[in-house]
DNA sequence: GCCAACGTTGGC
DNA sequence: GCCAACGTTGGC
């Protein structure tokens, strides 16, 4: 069955992981992670192989979407949660019912120009984006095709 | 550092 | 099931 390609984007913190931490990570490749959101987690149990990410710095100068990564494994448990001496430690997880997955991705490239939150604010095609939402929190959320298109079409404009 | 918005927890 | 208290996120 030929799965349609899907949209995402997730955050993180540059001065945790950026998107340069992650291109120089061993075959660009990294776990995502420490997601502690029902939600998120949800979403990412839905990616698929090939799915394509768009990677956000939060808590940055500006805060951005600075590249795209490839989803190269769907979702499997979070060793993090059974560290006891980690910072995301989970006491109601076990082994043989893990609470929290991730997944792996992989990096694809780094925009020349970040796409600042203020620039996707002025763009009227994205007042629906999840991203924008008043309040939207969500470190791992779904992107429509055309958010996708819209977003990658300015990180490629020189304006 | 501030604080609004949101999610989770737990007493009742 | 309600909701107050608390913790976290993340822009500013």
């Amino acid at each position: 069955m030929t799965q349609v390609r899907q949209y995402w984007l997730m955050k993180s913190e540059p001065s945790a992981f950026s998107i340069q931490d992650l291109a120089r990570s061993p075959g660009q490749t990294t776990c995502w992670d420490g997601v502690r959101n029902y939600q998120a987690r949800n979403f990412m149990r839905a990616m698929a192989i090939g799915d394509q990410v768009l990677l956000y710095h939060s808590n940055a100068d500006p805060p951005a979407v600075v590249g795209i990564a490839e989803v190269v494994r769907t979702s499997y448990p979070d060793d993090t949660q059974f560290d006891k001496a980690g910072h995301h430690y989970d006491p109601t997880s076990s082994r043989a019912q893990p609470r929290w997955d991730m997944v792996d991705i992989r990096y694809r490239e780094t925009f020349p120009v970040a796409v600042s939150l203020d620039r996707l604010r002025q763009e009227p095609k994205l007042k629906k984006m999840m991203l924008l939402r008043k309040g939207s929190r969500l470190s791992v959320q779904p992107v429509t095709p055309t958010e996708w298109a819209v977003v990658t079409k300015i990180a490629r404009s020189r304006t």
